[in-house]
This record gives structure tokens, C-alpha cells and sequence, in this order.
DNA sequence: TTGTATGCGTTATCAT
DNA sequence: ATGATAACGCATACAA
């Protein structure tokens, strides 16, 4: 079933089947709804394969994410939703590709291959192999999160740095002398990863402005880590009457060390951080967090992307969000334990 | 940058150069090396659409999710980043399709388009419009979950009305005498969901067994559904002592209604039902559940799909997992409340 | 308004 | 052991 059994069979060129289907040239009413009759009757498409070839494009985006075998965040699934989403309202289709490490086939695949007009590529580290290969690739991209470096790519991030500083700050002025902030994996960290840094340079120059203690504690994406993290927090330092966090799938966790150390919260200790927000939304009581606004990120990522390929030489973007911290019930003043 | 580019520059024919790549005809050791310096020197890869072209064949295969704008579970996530891993394992990629309804544009063009090697179908329903449209086109395919009338085809499910049913005998051995069953959504069952619908005869057969009463409730995939569905069959239903779910997602929810209502899990109610793993093992105490086996049924689905890819006449194959209730310590004997 | 011819980059058949 | 060449299915420049 090809362009051509179709011109055979409505008794007209192959060419006047594709204008046709492109509306690129006019067609006289007559051919064409003979014409369309016959494609509805066969039910023709045109082959993805060839139009990619002759076109020079695929009409379909990488994403590149985490490896399948790590469970995904909330977070990083509502990217992956809404870069899906996105490109689907422009008629694209989304080719994925698990890849952590340098050496990954499937990245390989993608890039060289020119299986895809353009590449989104998620949990970038602050230096990260992949958007050199991309670059010598000549392939158009956008990340979401950002290299240490980022200046002449596209990129979309959450700044981490300000709105840990800004929780930290909430915290002082709530009267908060010791915090402590809940972070992503120590692998995370030491793979360079540029959310868990931001927010510990944020941490770090918030708590030094307000003259804080600052505690520093890395934790698995899960709610036995969450738990385990928390639970050693209050039992070394007996003084720290808050937390901040980005880490929201340790939430769960969190609640749970505090409930089981007979803490209420915020009444003897507060919490706050950046989340998606139905964690923020499920804890108890909802949480005092920023919000970061994954559907518009995704759209935007995708718009960006879209910008480039259209426009190979165009000026590269960037947008850095910095969601306003949703005032909740979770942070208090401070009363010591 | 292309074959032929490459045979230039080694000084060789376009075949010769193909044939180092695919290695289906023997090539003399010197002109190998060359030509493979030249490869390596300048990166190259073949084109995808090229060769899917000539090959008849894409190396992708087609993943069908749900709609992205509505959340995806932890276990349709899990079965995506199984399907992902298996077929990158044996290199192949994924392009994803969102789609829920009979008309959509993306599920058409993976279909028609020529696009993939074969569909793997997730979230189907029990009559599925989607698996018509794709015998028709004579795509491969294996599901997710099963039609109600899955002969002929290939797909992999989980026995959810004989786990359910497993649950509702333990609890009756345990004495319970009213339990109750936390299915998926409203909208879910309207929609003709088969693990919902077959979670209820699995239900009803085994309460009418046991001669006990069932009481049946919906839920939505959500921590507030979960608390809002339980408070009230709390406040209803008075003589149930026990329940058993297939809403991983209102495990918070359940714990939270059971906690406010100063019920103790096991001691006062029984919780259990099927859920993946790590739901069960974060729920307190520990689920009593069965554990859904996402990665083997994953990697089997892509396994069932290559199968028929390579040998398109074969005879369907299915396989319908009933993993082991795992005993923790979420169900006791009842007691009256 | 419509038809003819060419080439996208690859693989594979047929020659040599 | 290697080269020339014909498709694969489509879009489009060029003719008529």
C-alpha cells in the first residue's frame, strides 16, 4: 500500500496523489475527491520512512531520560508527560531514551542516526558528556536542568539556589536557629548533579547571611530513606528545629521520623522545601513548598526545541523558574525540642 | 555525511562499505580496516529512515500509555521503564503514544505510518477499539492486560480476580465477616477497565464462597480518594472489619482515614490486596499483598513482540502472572470495631 | 491542472 | 573480493 497504488487505482500521477495529501499545489475538486475517496477506502498513510528520508525529518523529538531501571520521580515523570503532551499537540512523536552513563546505544542511536529532529535531554549533570556530543552532532536541543556552563544553549531550570534560600530566609524570620537541609542522593551529588548542588550554594549562603546552622544531609529517593535520614537528623543534632528539602519522594519518609519521634508539625518542627505539588498537597499538614510547575516546563522545553529546529542559526533561550513558595501549614514558629 | 561519502573516502564502492557494516559478505582484511579507520575517524552511522526504508523494518517499537495529561501510576510506570529496558537491551527504541480515546492522531500514525515493528498495548479495556485497528493493519501486538475475549491474540496480565479472591479467603480464614473491596476509578470501571471489572468477580465469587458480606467501592488513583473513600465506608459501613484493594495509589490515603479514625492496622482492621511492591512495603505495617511482577512482565511482553515480529504466523502466546500473596503484617484477626 | 523524472541513503542482486 | 545498479516510497522541480 503505497502513494502509487493509490494514483493507479484513482487513474492519476503519483504527484497528484502527494499534492494532494500536502495541499501543496491545487487540485481540481473532482480529481481530488476521487482521490480521497480512494485513500479513505484504503485507509493510506503515507510511509513515515520514506517522507523522513526525502524531507530530511523525522517529525519525531528524543527525550532523553534516567536509565528505566532507577524508578523515575514524580518529578521527572511529570516532565516526561508533558513533553509527550506537548509534542503531541504539534503532531510529534516522542522516541525515548534511557541513558545515564557516556557510553549508551540508545543515545548513540538517536543522535547519530537521525532518528529525531531534535533532542530534549533531562537530569543533566553540571558537566555532562552529552550535550558536547550533541552539539558536535549538530543536533538542535534543549535541557531541562542546566551544565555549570550553559551560556550558548537552550535551557529550561528551577532555581533551586533561590528558592532553597528563600525557605531558609522564611525560616530565620519565623525564628528558626538550626536548619538542615534534605537532599537528593550522595551519588546524585558526587555524579555532579546540578539541582543538589544549587540547592546546597543556596542553603549555604542563605543560612551564612542569617548567621544559621546549617545541617547537611544527603538521602535516597524513597520513603525509607526519607525515614532513616530524619531519624539521624534529630537524634545528632538535637538542636535543629527545621528542615528544607528537595527531595519529595523522601517525604513520606519525613513525616513518618517525625511522627514516630512524637514531633508535631509545625508545632515543634517545621518543614518546607520544593516539591511538585501534590506531595506538598498530601503531606500532613500540606506543605509550605514552591511548586514547580512541570506541565509548562515540558511545553516550554518543547517549544524551545521547535524554535531551534525551525531556525537552526536563532539565538538560544533560556527560562529559569522560580516558582513563589505556596504558604501552607507546615512551618511554624520555632520552639526548641 | 553518508555511505557514499564514505566510500569516497575510502577509496571503495558504496556495497563494499555496506557490507563492512552488516558483515553478510566477507571483505578482505586491509579494506576492512581502512574503511573502518574512515568510519571511526568521521562518526559515521547509517541513516535510520533510510534503512528502515529499504528494510521494511524501523527498529522501534510503538509503547501505547495513557494519556499523559492524567498521571500514570506507579505501576504503568514501572511496566513502561521495563518495556524501555528490555527492548534497549536488545537495541531497539521506543516511541511512546499517548493515547486513551478511539481517535487519536498519534495512535494513527504509529499505526498506518509504518512507523514501528510492532505495539505494545498498556491500560487496555476489556473491548478495546484499538486492538481492532491494529489486526487490521496487521501490526503486531501484545497487550497489556487482555480484552474480554482474548483469544488469537498475544498478552500478558495479572490475575486480579484470583488474587482478589486469594485476599478475600485469607481474610476469611483470619474470621472477617463483612470486607470490602477499593477498586480503581468510576470512571475506570464506566470505561470497561478489565483489572477493575475482573478484580470484582474475583470479589464476589469469593465473598458468596464464603458467605460473607462484600461491600464494593471506587476510588481515584489519589492519597485524598484513598482517605475520603475509606472515611466514609468507615462511617457506613460499621461492621467491616477488612479490605482489600487494587488502588496502590490510595495506600496513603487508606492508612491516613485508618489512623484518623484510630483504627490500628492489624488489630482492629485488615488491610491487603495487590499492589507493587515497593506500595506495600512502604504501607505500616508492611502490606500483606501480591507483589505485581512489572519487569518480568515487561520484558516478557517485548519478548512475546519480538517473537511474532520474527516469525509473523506464529501461534499467540499469553501468560497470566499470579504472583504469591506475600505475608507481612498488615491483616489479623478480625475483631469487632 | 496534471504528468514525468530525479534523488533522499540504504541494502541487496547481479556482474565482474 | 569488489563494483555497478536497482529498488524502497515519497516530495518536488521541471515540463506540458
Amino acid at each position: 500500500m503505497n502513494i502509487g497504488e493509490i494514483a493507479r487505482r484513482a487513474g492519476v500521477s503519483r504527484s497528484t496523489v502527494s499534492y494532494v495529501l500536502s495541499g501543496k499545489r491545487s487540485v481540481s475538486e473532482g480529481t481530488r475527491q476521487r482521490i480521497q475517496a480512494v485513500i479513505d477506502e484504503l485507509g493510506y498513510r503515507p510511509n513515515a520512512s520514506a517522507r523522513a528520508l526525502k524531507e530530511g525529518r523525522t517529525r519525531t523529538l528524543g527525550l532523553v531520560i534516567p536509565p528505566a531501571s532507577q524508578r523515575l520521580t514524580d518529578m521527572q515523570l511529570g516532565f516526561v508527560a508533558s513533553v509527550v503532551e506537548a509534542a503531541a499537540r504539534h503532531d510529534l512523536d516522542v522516541l525515548l531514551s534511557p541513558s545515564g552513563g557516556d557510553h549508551d546505544r540508545s543515545f548513540e542511536r538517536i543522535v547519530t542516526g537521525r532518528r529525531v529532529d531534535g533532542v530534549i535531554l533531562m537530569e543533566i549533570r553540571l558537566a555532562d558528556d552529552r550535550v558536547l556530543r550533541l552539539t558536535r552532532a549538530g543536533l538542535p536541543f534543549v535541557t531541562i536542568g542546566r551544565t555549570a556552563e550553559p551560556h550558548g544553549m537552550s535551557w529550561i531550570d528551577v532555581d533551586y539556589a533561590g528558592l532553597i534560600a528563600r525557605c531558609v530566609h522564611h525560616l530565620a524570620d519565623l525564628g528558626h536557629r538550626q536548619v538542615a537541609l534534605v537532599n537528593r542522593s550522595e551519588e546524585l551529588v558526587a555524579a555532579g548533579y546540578g539541582p543538589s548542588h544549587r540547592a546546597l550554594a543556596g542553603f549555604r549562603a542563605a543560612t551564612a547571611e542569617r548567621g544559621l546552622t546549617g545541617v547537611e544531609v544527603c538521602c535516597g529517593d524513597d520513603t525509607a530513606s526519607g525515614e532513616a535520614c530524619v531519624e539521624q537528623l534529630l537524634a545528632t543534632c538535637p538542636d535543629v528545629t527545621a528542615l528544607a528539602t528537595i527531595n519529595e519522594a523522601a517525604l513520606p519518609g519525613i513525616q513518618r521520623a517525625l511522627t514516630s519521634a512524637g514531633l508535631s508539625v509545625p508545632g515543634d518542627f517545621s518543614v518546607t522545601g520544593v516539591a511538585a505539588r501534590h506531595w506538598a498537597e498530601d503531606f500532613r499538614p500540606p506543605l509550605t513548598a514552591a511548586d514547580v510547575p512541570m506541565v509548562e516546563m515540558g511545553a516550554e522545553a518543547v517549544s524551545f526545541l521547535l524554535e531551534i529546529i525551525a531556525t537552526p542559526g536563532v539565538v538560544p533561550r533560556h527560562r529559569l523558574y522560580r516558582p513563589p513558595v505556596s504558604l501552607r501549614s507546615s512551618t511554624g514558629p520555632a520552639r526548641s525540642r
